[in-house]
RNA sequence: UGAGAUGGCCAGACAAUCGCACUAAUUCUUUUAGUGAGGAAAGUCCGGGCUCCACAGGGUAAGGUGCCAGGUAACACCUGGGGGACGUGAGUCCACGGCAAGUGCAACAGAAAGGAUACCGCCCAGCAUCUAGAAUGCAGGGUAAGGGUGAAAUGGUGCGGUAAGAGCGCACCGCGCGGCUGGCAACAGCAACGGCAAGGUAAACCCCACCUGGAGCAAGACCAAAUAGGGGAACACAUGCUUUUAAAGCAUGGCAUGCGGCCCGCAUGGUUCCCGGGUAGGUUGCUUGAGGCAGAUGGUGACAUCUGUCCCAGAUGAAUGAUUGUCCACGACAGAACCCGGCUUAUGGCCAUCUCAACUU
């Protein structure tokens, strides 16, 4: 059963000061990721969209959704990791296909990089 | 059929699986059920409610509004009406008070541009000349018809009149003025009078009438760690005095630690509890409302009243999504953040009524 409940997000400032200094950073498809391990026990997502990148109140909505759905789906292979979701630039070319390919190559990177380290 | 005008409606549908927010029940941490963005949620341009602050009353300043009547909680909105402009028409558009209070503004052209003006003309009479005229020249007067300039030249057209002309006179039109009639009013109509009145611009200053206190849900209310600091109380410490079996009361401010050999001096300050302010954080404000739907009544209408019925998002690093299948016209603009009423802008489609043009029967 793979929930997305409210302990999931991280929704402090200092929990995002945290992950920015000394987290690992990584990126590509219009997103940038930067992983830390925590422990809380269970892996937390951190959204990030700039509205200069994506200017519509809507475009943005969507994007957060896209981001929490794939996560949500691949959350069981992220063990106690702290994950912020970035916006690049380029993101407004991106469209949801692409992105949803791109997290899962994201995902598996976050996960094979804490493997190896 | 084409080109338009006005008004209204919809915002892909259905099913399955997984997931999110709130509410209710179940219960004690899980299930189940229900509900879950817009016509513009947008721009934040107006108007209100609500909250806090300020406030006797009046004036001034600043800002806004500006044909009339009505609607409304209120408005810069809406409805109906009047006037003007545009369009063949259905219809649309209008900041639509005052320039007879004052100040200002207008390139160039033109003789003259604000109680203006005689450049070319036209007319009159005078003098001179010789070619003896419907001539030319010079100086004077009359004139606003014609020409020319300009966005604009002191009403327009016609007739009379005159030396030539002129509202100088007359008719019609326009304008002004007071009156009558219709209308709640804006305004319209009518006959009369005045020979006619020095223009435009007030989204130029300004004048007149009316309206407006300020800030906003990050408003405001409540709970409240940790740390530092503020106030208070009790306990503990030393010395002296009094009473006393113990001990208690009163007064004084010492005292401890560090620097220092010591004194002086300098720096720091015990334990417990309470109080108030208040940060992080949390709760509330937070959705039942000028509410929706249906009907009746009144009104040309905006709208109002009554009856019945319904409860319809409340997040806060911020909930509506993903996948699959079927169908079609293949889905535009776009995401609530205290709540309403408007305006403006963005945008896919459908329907009804009406107008014009062409064609067919």
């Amino acid at each position: 059963m793979a929930k997305f409940r409210r302990a999931m997000r991280m929704n402090r400032p200092g929990d995002f000061t945290r992950v920015f200094r000394q987290g690992k950073r990584f990126g590509g498809g219009g997103l940038t990721i930067i992983a830390l391990p925590s422990s809380v026990g269970h892996p937390r997502l951190g959204l990030a969209i700039a509205k200069k990148h994506l200017k519509l109140a809507s475009q943005r909505n969507r994007m957060k959704r896209l981001i929490r759905e794939s996560f949500r789906q691949h959350q069981a292979s992220l063990d106690s990791m702290d994950i912020v979701v970035l916006s690049r630039p380029d993101i407004s070319q991106r469209d949801t296909i692409q992105i949803r390919t791109a997290l899962e190559r994201h995902w598996l990177t976050v996960v094979t990089q804490w493997q190896n380290s």
